[in-house]
RNA sequence: CCAGGGGGCCGGGCAGCCGCGGUCCUUCGCGAAAGCGGGGAUCGAGGAAAGUCCGGGCUCCACGAAGCAAGGGUGGCGGGUAACGCCCGCCGCGGGCGACCGUAGGGAAAGUGCCACAGAGAGUAGACCGCUAACCGGGCCAGUUCCGGCAGCAAGGCUGAAAGGGUGCGGUAAGAGCGCACCGGGGCUUUGGUAACAACGCCCGCAUGGCAAACCCCACCCGGAGCAAGGCCGAAUAGGGAUCCCGCGUCGAGCCGAUCGCAAGAGCGGACCGGCAGGGGGCUUCGCCCCAGAGGAUCCGGGUUGGCUGCUCGAGCGGCGCGGCGACGCACCGCCCAGAUGAAUGGCUGCCGCCGCGGCAUGGGUCGGAAACGAAACCGGCCGCGGCACAGAACCCGGCUUACAGGCCCCCUGGCAUU
């Protein structure tokens, strides 16, 4: 354990609204499970944050959606995730019913695009879509 | 054993590894401190946490107590409660053989209104089909006859959700509460009950339908907004107000665009730039040109964002006893039981449990066979696979409503069988 806050103190939580609506503008990857957002955050170490919105299903799903991303996050940011960026999942329909073990294979294979900076193209312009998280 | 009725309860369990959020302790590390990190202990979603439909607590606002008006709500009686539209008990009405179930259940001779369609007639009832003695006229097979008229009749038919009490007997030309009996209805007395109401008796032949979740009337209740309530702290940016300095002719400056800032949007806004309006000056005066549009300090209050607080000890939970038919109340003892805020209570695995599907085997029973044995898969056994509902606290309580795989317990009713 003295080792253990080199690697895992720089890890923390994005709170702000605006944090969010930033990543929107970095890097995208699209997995069948998620979508991966990453965006440099100026020095602010390693952060991560999980939208799920209400299309995908009532709160119980949703909240057990967040768990298994963050957990997913957890485990795969402080050995491959961006350094001073910050690292935003959204979840897609079918996340929930996903193998575990499929996922974490899937985000490291995200991380390792968005490392290389190869993103997906961004969402369509002319397409409004649904805001994502809408706060409450 | 079968069928059914009512009430209560649970809503997966255990273990391992890795994590998350509170609180407390810490002789550990860093730090001036606040703190951060490490270690330890402990706690960490629901019966509906849901819908946000009622009732409260708690805040702020308004208000002289109160009354009135408007609007909204409630609606048998009694009780419980902080309160309720909730709960308990009882009553009336309706349903069921029964246990029980349902019930928005004040007022319709205060008033207004509606009752479609059908139907002769729908609230001051009504002669369409009908029934009928006498009387008048007529027919011929000449009489206990037929037809028409005058008239009487609400018994039957028809329509309808509903036809102006029902059934029976008498009565009559035929009928009719016209008379009588019973039932129903209305009124009154008495008795029982706190009351709703019930029972007995007497009187009234009986015209006063239904709708008040139509307006309305009566009785009772209700001020408004909500934890994004409310309180505190600090910071940045520009603006507002006051005083002073500075400058000055009034006094210190209006609108739009672009750009940028706060905080991404919405919103708000300073300086610079461009344009317009306004001010001053000049000139060749229906116009053109030029000039100035400017600062500093202190304090106050407001907006935005962030942090803290409100924030979890409460109409609390669990026992046991007493009172009460019960809802519930009282006394004593014990306990502390989530407080997150892009929002903790999770991820993975193993075993067990329950359900479904498939397979194996042959213990019980079944079928074939004299038997050995074989068959099939009803019960039981073993193995494999899949599934285990509805649903996530957000200031807190009391209810209601809605969703829900599977399961447990208690009481009661009807029927069949047995003793």
């Amino acid at each position: 354990m003295l080792y253990g806050f080199l690697v895992s103190d720089s890890l923390s939580i994005i709170r702000k609204r605006s944090d969010f609506l930033a990543a929107n503008r970095g890097v995208r990857v699209a997995r069948p499970g998620f979508v991966l957002l990453a965006h440099p955050n100026g020095g602010l170490g390693k952060r991560f944050g999980v939208t799920v919105t209400k299309k995908i299903g009532n709160a119980v799903v949703r909240n057990r959606m967040k768990r298994r991303f963050r957990e997913l996050l957890r485990a795969a940011l402080p050995s491959s995730g961006l350094a001073d960026h910050d690292h935003v999942l959204i979840g897609r329909e079918g996340g929930v019913e996903r193998d575990f073990a499929l996922l974490g294979e899937e985000l490291a294979a995200a991380l390792a695009r968005a490392t290389a900076g190869k993103g997906d193209p961004p969402r369509r312009r002319p397409a409004p879509g649904k805001p994502h998280g809408r706060g409450r």
